[in-house]
DNA sequence: CTTGACCTTCCCGTGACTGGAAGCCCTATA
DNA sequence: TATAGGGCTTCCAGTCACGGGAAGGTCAAG
C-alpha cells in the first residue's frame, strides 16, 4: 500500500503518517522507487494510533501503548496504568476549564452588554477575579 | 520599575513580559542604560493580561480586551461578545474532554488490570472504540 | 509525449511561551 | 580599586503535533 491508501483507511493525513515515521512510531518498508510501502501491520498500527490520539493520549503515551500492543507478554495492568494516568489528566483539565467557565460566566452575567462603557468583565479583569461577586447593589468603585 | 518588579507584582514571568512587549501588547519606556522602565499603567495592563490569560483568553482576545479596556468610549456589549465567544469555546472543549473521558473510562472499567495480556483497552483501540462493549463472553481474539 | 495524480524531501509557521548562552550594568563589599 | 553577585539586555533554539507549500521525481492513462 502507498501512503494515500493507509491515510484513507486509517483516517490519518499523509503528513501525519510521515511524521509518525520520522519520530519512530512506524517503520514502513520502501519500494524501489523510494515510495513508502505499508504492510497490513503498519495499517493496524496507524489505526491504533489514530484512535489513541482521538482519546487525547500524547504521542509519548501512544509510543508506550503501541509497545504494549505489540508485546504479547504484556500485563494488562500496565495498559490500565497508562489509561488511568491519562484519565486523571483529563479530569484535571476539565476541572480547570470548569473553573474558568464559572468565573467567566459570573462576570458575563453581571455585564449589561449595552452601548455604555461600564463593564464588570473588564472590572473583574482589572481588580482580581471572582471574589464571589456581590459587588453590592451600591457597588463600591 | 524594572522588569523584576512588575514581574513580581503582576505574577507574570519576566520572560513573558518581554514576549508581550515583542508582540506589541505593552510598550514600556526605556531608561538610559537600555533597561525597560515600566509605568503604573504598564503594571495595570500586565495584571489585566495575567488575569485574562488565566481565564483562558487567547493572546489575540487579550489584545482586543486590552484595547477595549483602554477605550473609555467602548460599549460593554463588545466586551461581552468576546467573553461569550470564549465561553462557547470553553464549553466545546469541556464537551470534547468529557467524551474522551467517558470512552476511556468505559474501556478502563472493562480492563482487569492484572498480569494477563488480555486487555479491552488495547482491543478497543484496535477495533474502533466504544461500541457499547459487549465483546461477547466467548471473546473473539 | 503530455497530463495529472501521486510520491519524495525540506523548510517554515503555528501558540505562547521557556531555557540558555553571551555579554552589559549596577551595587556592595574587601 | 577589584571583584563578586545579581539583574538586565538580545538572540537563538526548543516545545507539541502537526499543516502548508515549494521543488522535483514517478507512474498510469490517453
Amino acid at each position: 500500500m502507498n501512503i494515500k491508501d493507509v491515510a484513507d483507511r486509517s483516517g490519518l493525513p499523509a503528513k501525519t503518517i510521515r511524521y509518525y515515521e520520522e519520530i519512530g512510531l512506524i517503520r514502513p518498508l520502501r519500494a524501489a522507487n523510494g515510495y513508502r510501502s505499508f504492510r497490513e501491520s503498519d495499517l493496524h498500527k496507524l489505526t491504533f494510533l489514530s484512535r489513541a490520539r482521538s482519546l487525547g493520549f500524547s504521542i509519548e503515551d501512544c509510543r508506550t501503548l503501541l509497545a504494549l500492543y505489540e508485546d504479547r507478554a504484556r500485563a494488562s495492568a500496565d495498559v490500565k496504568a497508562v489509561a488511568n494516568a491519562h484519565l486523571a489528566r483529563i479530569a484535571e483539565k476539565i476541572a480547570e476549564l470548569r473553573a474558568m467557565e464559572a468565573a467567566l460566566r459570573h462576570l458575563v452575567g453581571a455585564c449589561a452588554g449595552d452601548a455604555r462603557p461600564d463593564c464588570p468583565i473588564l472590572a473583574g479583569l482589572e481588580t482580581g477575579l471572582p471574589q464571589t461577586g456581590q459587588t453590592g447593589s451600591g457597588g463600591t468603585r
